[in-house]
DNA sequence: GTCTATAGTCGGATAGAC
DNA sequence: GTCTATCCGACTATAGAC
């Protein structure tokens, strides 16, 4: 039980077709990728029949595109709220430079959890990631749900660190730099797990992995305190 | 050592359809991925023949495999030697925690210059990255190539800076955590591009992304050097 | 709604002329 | 070595029985 694979759509029990086929479309297309994975494939992994597919989504790219719906919908019940009360409270002026970088680190273990922690969010990042690299029809669907709000909370939060008034580009690009510290830990999962000698993250070494990018992200916000005049 | 017996020498010439469909294969392959690139498009973007695939390399694997086998014969020639200068002079005790932590910052430079910089460099680094996300039979190739020996070397100089005698787990994934800031910036490219409002990286962007990720390195490592006992 | 059977398309590989 | 024509398999989508 996923807390909230029903969100807001009329997806009430999870043995329908319809939300089977969405199910096994999270693993299949998050390990082969969208060209890569097969009708055949996504059914067979649901349980159910070929033709459920055009039958329900209109295809396997209406498949794929509810997929990341389902994705974000989720995205927007667990991960937004907390970002909008940040988002909040630094409007209100509520934040000094301290609370901002305590913030920006709050952002940052919530990502790692949710990128290379929790098993069953794994599976959303392996699409998120996916779409990172080779955009698709859906990565407006991601970017407007979760890059959007999320880089913009972090450059404001960024700049507010620094002790400016509004963020610059450089907030911009550095609140991507502080975001691609996890993904990077997603993206090349096999060549570290391979380097290190691991057989895959297990929690002892996402333990790890979080302690360096917490103890890496707190020299960066040391180092941007001192910037300011 | 593993020259490649065929590659460095039976390619003198750029116009035969051996290398035309290599350099296709570059360009075709990091544009669209292994299994969505195409025999039919390969052999138009090479302005050769279909059938000249199968003849020269077996199939369209075999192509694949010999364009990674030809990024990674230029990185031996190109960005191997002044690692393997690194090492010895590690090894031989001539650097001390601050002249490794430079040469880490070197590294990092070179790194960000082949990631995201130099234009022909950016093609080879596409496949790369798709390596990382998506690993194939040619994962091998590249990881003994690149990154065994970088992250290895990168772990021992951490542990340099950290004034210890070996290199841990941590230090391990730290390496990897440095590099993984570059890497970031190659796979999220289209998201920051779309946050940012640019249309690519040019060589303005190149030149700030450098310049965060370098003041970020330094903010990390001289956290590091003060946890030395 | 779910299934089987099949149509229609496209991909990679091959045969054989030149 | 290079080309055209073609095979064969795999794919997505559809038709139509139940």
């Amino acid at each position: 039980m996923l807390g909230g694979e029903t969100v807001a759509t009329m997806t009430p029990s999870l043995s329908d077709t319809r939300s089977l086929l969405i199910e096994a479309g999270l693993d299949v297309f998050g390990e082969f990728g969208y060209a890569a994975a097969s009708t055949r494939q996504l059914a067979e992994r649901a349980g159910t029949n070929l033709a459920a597919i055009p039958y329900y989504f209109g295809g396997k790219e209406g498949l794929y595109r509810e997929v990341v719906r389902h994705i974000t919908d989720h995205l927007r019940h667990r991960v937004l709220p907390p970002l909008e009360t940040m988002r909040q409270r630094l409007a209100a002026g509520e934040l000094d430079a301290a609370a901002a970088a305590a913030a920006l680190e709050q952002m940052l273990t919530g990502m790692i959890e949710f990128i290379i922690g929790a098993p069953q969010a794994r599976r959303f990042a392996r699409i998120i990631a996916r779409e990172q690299m080779d955009p698709s029809a859906a990565f407006d669907i991601i970017f407007e749900a979760v890059w959007q709000p999320a880089l913009t909370l972090a450059a404001a939060l960024l700049a507010r660190v620094r002790g400016a008034a509004a963020p610059t580009r450089t907030d911009s690009l550095q609140a991507y730099a502080l975001f691609g510290q996890v993904l990077g830990f997603r993206v090349a999962r096999e060549t570290i797990v391979r380097f290190v000698g691991l057989e895959g993250y297990s929690t002892a070494e996402t333990a790890e992995i979080r302690e360096i990018i917490l103890q890496q992200t707190r020299a960066i916000l040391a180092g941007l305190q001192g910037e300011r005049p």
